[in-house]
DNA sequence: AAGACGAAAGTGGTTGA
DNA sequence: TCAACAACTTTCGTCTT
């Protein structure tokens, strides 16, 4: 597969992700909206027509044109939007706010045109004091040496999160993790790069699309080790519950990886469920167990990959494939024909 | 010849005294 | 702080397809 044939693939997957989460929003809204009105009935006509009017913030019978309620909270979206089309529409603020951007996208800039509000040019007098005050406001953006860190350490975070296919959700966790690591004064003495591999790192685990220690050092400018002990400090410190990642969730990118139908995907998710039930998977890197199960279900499957292969992948060695194909095929009673 | 197998020695990190 | 320890890697010779 070349190289953009994995990139288009990445972008595909996102997306698909981002429809799931849309969907189920959608879903949520739907439910809230019914829970919210439970009165459908005009109480003068017994009508069920009854129509919101947003601007006047009531609630009127269509039939009779009694006004049920008034003054009731718009529980429309803000900024939340399904498509284009429906941004024009029903937004009621800017931008959305965002926390990868160092002031979360909420500052305003004055505008390059020397144009006014009207579109007239500006006289040549203004314009120098026009000129002067965008010079102050973009000096006073990225003020003091914590936002200017902030800055950096976040397009550092991007960065990283670019070279590694991150969606955006990933990266907006990330995102957060730093910041809090910064409110409670945890970067004093640690690089901020370490930090910011280390914040990718947690988030990457918290959103369940795992990332190993390597992958993001690889991308960093800091060693594993570094991220890995910056890591276990700021998990201690914030409090971040989390759990031992499951070998599952390294599936999907392994079999990707490989070129595997979603069929041999399933059946190694399948076999690691029943490992986990078992017990077989804990103390074991979840990197090797997960690819000892894509090796037996591609096997399975009829779609024969070699150990190195696999191994290449998920970065273990043929021998720890070896070692725990053979305990899982053992353990769980898997006949394998070669 | 490539892939799978297994033994043995080495590495880096955790744990418990 | 140090030794014991389990998981994992590296290396290499042998077997199988």
């Amino acid at each position: 597969m070349s190289v953009q044939e994995v990139e288009k693939l990445k972008i595909l997957q996102t997306e698909r992700e981002a429809l799931r989460n849309r969907l189920k929003e959608r879903v949520k809204e739907h439910e809230k909206k019914a829970e919210d009105h439970t009165e459908t009935v005009c109480p003068e006509c017994g009508s069920r027509q009854l129509v919101h009017d947003y601007e006047r913030a009531e609630l009127v019978c269509q039939n009779c044109g009694l006004v049920i309620d008034d003054d009731f909270i718009d529980r429309g979206p803000e900024w939340r939007a399904f498509d284009h089309d429906q941004r024009m529409k029903r937004s009621r603020v800017g931008a959305p706010m965002t926390f990868t951007i160092h002031d979360k996208g909420l500052s305003t800039m004055i505008d390059w045109r020397n144009r006014d509000s009207y579109g007239r040019a500006i006289s040549s007098k203004n314009r120098a004091q026009l000129y002067r005050l965008r010079k102050w406001q973009r000096r006073i953006r990225v003020s003091n040496a914590t936002e200017r860190n902030l800055a950096f350490a976040l397009s550092e975070l991007d960065r990283m999160a670019s070279a590694l296919g991150l969606p955006r959700n990933v990266r907006e966790t990330a995102a957060v993790v730093y910041r809090d690591a910064v409110d409670k004064n945890l970067i004093r003495g640690r690089s901020i790069e370490g930090v910011a591999a280390a914040a990718l790192y947690a988030a990457c685990r918290q959103c369940s699309v795992p990332r190993t220690l390597d992958e993001i050092a690889e991308v960093s400018r800091v060693s594993r080790k570094e991220i890995g002990r910056t890591y276990r400090f700021i998990s201690r410190e914030l409090g971040l519950k989390l759990l031992p990642t499951s070998p599952i969730d390294y599936v999907p990118r392994f079999c990707s990886g490989l070129n595997l139908k979603g069929e041999v995907q399933s059946r190694a998710v399948e076999i690691l469920r029943q490992a986990g039930e078992r017990e077989l998977t804990s103390g074991r890197g979840p990197t090797g167990v997960a690819a000892a199960a894509i090796y037996i279900s591609s096997i399975l499957g009829g779609e024969r990959r070699t150990q190195r292969e696999v191994a290449e992948v998920a970065g273990v060695t043929e021998v720890t494939i070896r070692n725990r194909y053979k305990e899982l095929a053992e353990k769980l009673d898997i006949e394998i024909i070669l």
